[in-house]
DNA sequence: GCATTGGATTGGAACGATTCAATAAAAACG
DNA sequence: CGTTTTTATTGAATCGTTCCAATCCAATGC
């Protein structure tokens, strides 16, 4: 005897349409999936009982019976990085016409973040798992998923002691085709900013590095190569610690776009105009890239692409699996202010050499 | 006889292990709760054939015996705002020490996927639902929750045709200080730039922006009221029409920080300087805001904080249920560079009143 | 030695759907 | 009209857990 009502809104089942609709349960269930076996006048009947007791369907009850869950796993390393977050609506685009929705979560970088969340997606009975794996992760950090029949698909980061399935750029082909542009316009000292260590796409993109410089017949200064936070604050001090060394780089390929946009801000805070003294360019092409002030140059893998493709092919998986595959995405060059015109940028680069 | 080997693996369940350990499936779903009714030994013995087989819970299962899920939705009218997109690792973060699991989806402010998303997640069994309403949602696009009773919390915006639970900004207050800030620096031509009908902060802003004229005897100028996307482009197109018009403003308060980083964009195509001889303030504080160059002023309603209060009211919802509540969470004025110190911008507007 | 207590374990009925085999009713056939 | 076929509906088992009530067994009390 409570202020509230006596009863207990209890939840509607099948069982309570039955009753209303003065049919079995299982004539209900079948009304439910539009069997043609019922008669078009018993499923109107039944479909109006329902309507008017309100009934939501029960897909964790059906999921018990059925195994299938309609649900997929997503874990994304760090939410706060814009080329990660705009990964997950496109996931979500692609999924959700399959009737499947996302469950996400964020390792913020922590293999035991990692390892707890598959674990609990796991639990959850997710029909697959799209992953991009927390840095220094290993098979380990996958937890019970090695084991289970779960298909995956790894984004943007293998892991090298495990075989998975694998949608990413080919960063070797990418950061090559950034640094001969570099080199082609004069710059020499070339900076490579950015990335942390325990991640795949790193000693990919700096393999790159080394690749454009030996076709031009350089070698690349390894005091300039530095690490920075995968932020625009990491850009923002790296690249200033760069600038204020006796013999500065007079350009920067940045690891990816958040980073190079820090790298933008930091050299306009010591004066220094990014696309006129000072060569940028990026990797990811985010849809900030294009609308800076100057534009962003950058190795353009949009997130959409790799989104969808590891979206594609999990359904694929979860329909009929395979051996495990790899997909490397072949980017392309996206050229714009932040690297300037061969002309402007010799003009430019006498000057900061003069410096 | 296909490739593979022949023996299809089923996943382990409680029985399995009770086979292997010698007990009851009984006992086995007390030891895995550590239950104190079950002796060392047993338990013991339980977990290592647990162990062995390699047991994952199926927490589906239970959910449907205990009706406890541990799932939350999450619906976010706009996942490619960072506004928005900022508040889904927070409330991730909120909800894991609880072992509870985000659902998320994305209504891209489309009403009805707004309904068909609330539909599907209550199929899931939710516990209890964050949602930040698509434009134009009334009480009809909140399909079967409005008399289910899973709680749910209203995040930024709520639906003047239902009286939900609510955590949000107090923008007629925020709006007010940020356009008191710029009159009081000289500006009478304030343009307000941005947002789109539909939702319920922008006439608030609006009424704030009156409010603060009122304060100092003016009235703004209607033809300076305009609606722009929520978005860099939405900004940046919105204020290079402005400052084209033959009487353009000297200053913009900005609906959101998204675009107001658009504006400061525009100005600067237009060869504006944004902090110097024009004045932008924007509205909620994202991350971005204080690295750019100027760095941006704005009405701080940090999407953690915002975040935080709502994730916390619902797990609080979840375990007792109460009468709707609204939560409004008071700005701070954040002031740096972008709308220029009273002396700078009086100076720059000068000029641009010349011209 | 018998009744009682209490602790450890277990059997079995739920939970809400699906699904197959069985049945009932109607239709077709000879 | 009886038999077979077809069509529509239903009973009951099942999925993997939880949890109450029942059972078992050893220890204690008198």
């Amino acid at each position: 005897m409570n202020q509230q009502t006596g009863k207990i809104k209890r939840r509607v089942t099948i069982k309570d349409i039955a009753r209303e609709a003065g049919v079995s349960k299982s004539t209900v269930s079948l009304v439910l999936k539009n069997s043609p076996l019922i008669t078009k006048e018993t499923a109107a009947l039944v479909k109006a009982a329902s309507e008017s007791l309100g009934y939501v369907y029960n897909r964790t009850a059906a999921n018990l019976r059925t195994s299938r869950s309609f649900i997929v796993g997503v874990l994304i390393n760090d939410l706060g990085n814009p080329f990660f977050a705009e990964l997950v609506p496109i996931i979500e685009e692609c999924l959700e016409p399959e009737g499947i929705v996302v469950m996400l979560a964020n390792t913020t970088e922590s293999p035991e973040r990692q390892r707890k969340a598959i674990s609990t997606l796991l639990e959850h009975n997710v029909e697959g798992l799209l992953i991009s794996p927390a840095r220094f992760s290993t098979r380990e950090d996958l937890g019970p998923l090695v084991n289970s029949n779960v298909p995956s698909v790894f984004i943007n980061r293998y892991l090298s002691d495990y075989p998975g399935n694998y949608v990413g750029a080919d960063n070797v082909v990418g950061t090559t085709m950034a640094v001969e542009r570099l080199l082609a316009a004069g710059h020499r000292r070339i900076a490579f900013v950015g990335g942390e260590d325990g991640s795949s796409p790193r000693p990919e993109r700096l393999e790159g590095f080394r690749i454009a410089f030996e076709k031009y017949g350089y070698s690349p200064d390894p005091q300039l190569i530095v690490t920075a936070q995968g932020s625009r604050w990491g850009g923002y001090t790296a690249i200033r610690e760069l600038v204020s060394r006796p013999d500065p780089p007079t350009a920067a390929f940045c690891y990816n776009d958040i980073i190079a946009l820090g790298v933008m801000l930091g050299l306009r805070s010591k004066g220094i105009q990014p696309g006129r003294n000072f060569g940028v360019i990026g990797f990811d092409d985010i849809s900030e890239a294009r609308l800076w002030t100057p534009s962003l140059s950058t190795i353009a893998i949009p997130p959409e692409l790799i989104a969808r493709r590891a979206a594609g092919f999990l359904l694929q998986l979860i329909n009929n699996p395979g051996t495990p595959e790899r997909i490397l995405i072949t980017p392309r060059l996206a050229i714009r202010e932040s690297c300037g015109t061969a002309e402007k940028l010799s003009a430019g680069q006498k000057k900061t050499i003069g410096a």
